[in-house]
DNA sequence: CCGCCTATATTTAGATT
DNA sequence: GAATCTAAATATAGGCG
């Protein structure tokens, strides 16, 4: 989506995949966190940046 | 997004719960596949359905 | 329950500030 | 190099078969 058409391939440029990640991780957190919520369900998503920092998104769903 | 704009909040219908897990599960799915080729990161992903199912979702980039 | 349709909501690539 | 903008690509709600 955006400006182009991305083919789904590693992005070769360093800045580039970081800008990316950045973006891309925001887009699938918030996805988590709704699927969660909308479908009451326990979800879990770990994943590990370009220059391996971790991020550990839990679904927030009901909890009684 | 759709012929609606849906509230982010639990879905009552069981029927309608379990037809939105299917679709967004779907798609969550394809975008971290996408993530992990795109910025050649490792990522992660489970959820289990509204009836307990669960889904695992392993990145698949470079692996060398 | 799956696949297709399509109007509309959402995400995001690249640019700009 | 983060924050914001915006055109354009994608995801998806509801409906149908």
């Amino acid at each position: 989506m955006g400006r182009v058409k991305l083919s789904i391939k590693r992005l070769e440029n360093t800045s580039r995949r970081q800008i990316t990640y950045s973006k891309r991780r925001t887009g699938i957190v918030k996805k988590a966190k709704e699927l969660s919520i909308l479908c009451d369900i326990d979800i879990l998503l770990i994943m590990f940046s370009p220059t391996g920092k971790p991020t550990l998104c839990l679904g927030e769903h009901r909890h009684d």
